[in-house]
DNA sequence: TATAAAAAAGACCGAATGGTTTATTTTTGA
DNA sequence: TCAAAAATAAACCATTCGGTCTTTTTTATA
């Protein structure tokens, strides 16, 4: 007998997620059936149902593990850091190693989940409208803080510096993605280490 | 008896094309039924089928017929220029106004389908790709005419200006759409600009 | 170890899926 | 004008869709 803290059900349900995660990041929520899930489950859909009450459901669980797991990973890298210098440039890095091991299969779930959402899903693009307010919160509270210590100069603006920064990173990240060539993000990302030493830095 | 140029069939095939363009573009491939193209069309199955072999022709057909639209209406806006720096902020110019009057409803064709295709659709994906070749080579050459006439400066990297052109466009259409807010667009359109007038320009 | 509760299986549901076929209508050009 | 050809409608196809329900199995606990 296992000793565990998570019940037979709350394993099971988190199986569900993390499974279905890379297929709903890969194929998208229309493009990813309830067999799908099933078969990357090993489950039936009365086990699954079981544990979610509708496909949309496991969907959104899916979503917030996915960009989970990435907040999380940017957030160890930047508590590893002192600077905001090295901060930001601990979030590059990040970036740089992220289609060649992706943490979920499939890209970037906030460009995916965004672009199938937006016109399509209001509860899937709420969500994802959190995880960029959390992203564009985490870039220019660096910002600040190099402000404060004198790293960066005064007159920069940490909203606007955010904005490029994950547009810059999604861009590139969505073209490598569709040409198969991690040249455009890497591309992007050095322009964006360009702009930290020349614009931000003092 | 109206006079047209076309046939009935191909005036037929193009309202298929015209009709289902939106509907791919903002629901994705696969999130548009062939039911959803019969209504918006007036046709019946029959009808379409006529002229189709499959919805993945149609949605390929649709793909090309609003980057066509896209890619027309840059060319234009170029072709009214006389200096790259002109063409470049008529292309700046043209965005800014994207998302308030969409050519096509449901943002950015090549955004959308590069997107949804990238893992699922190597059709789509080629197709997205031969765009994004001609985007990169309408800016690059702008540049590359530009270092010529002596307006940008000659160490000026046309391909990698391109790149940081399409990324920054597209990633702030991706914001912009998910927030329902053109402010993030509109950020990544000014910093274009300002890196027009302090980077390129001599 | 007996038992109640929780979890999962699997049959089932009606509706919708992409696609085909055949009959009928409309267009076309001589 | 009229017949051949083209275009379209409509019934039809098997399959899959998301989801439900009842039964069986597993789990935890007393």
């Amino acid at each position: 007998m296992m000793q565990t803290t998570l019940s037979k059900a709350e394993r099971t349900r988190q199986l569900i997620i993390e499974r279905s995660a890379p297929l709903f990041n890969q194929m998208g929520y229309a493009g990813t059936s309830m067999q799908d899930i099933m078969t990357a489950t090993g489950l039936t859909k009365g086990g699954i149902y079981g544990h979610f009450e509708s496909k949309e459901e496991i969907a959104l669980a899916a979503f917030e593990h996915a960009a989970g797991i990435i907040t999380r990973m940017i957030g160890e890298r930047i508590a590893a850091k002192e600077s905001a210098s090295d901060k930001l440039k601990a979030i590059l890095q990040f970036y740089k190693t992220y289609l060649f091991s992706p943490p979920v299969q499939g890209g970037c779930p906030v460009l995916n989940t965004a672009v199938e959402a937006d016109d399509t899903n209001p509860l899937l693009r709420a969500s994802v409208v959190k995880v960029l307010n959390r992203l564009h919160k985490a870039v220019a509270n660096i910002v600040l803080q190099g402000i404060d210590r004198g790293e960066f100069r005064p007159e920069t603006d940490p909203q606007r510096f955010s904005i490029l920064f994950v547009s810059m990173v999604e861009g590139g990240i969505m073209l490598s993605k569709a040409y198969g060539d991690n040249k455009y993000l890497n591309t992007v990302i050095s322009q964006l280490e360009h702009m930290l030493a020349s614009e931000l830095q003092t």
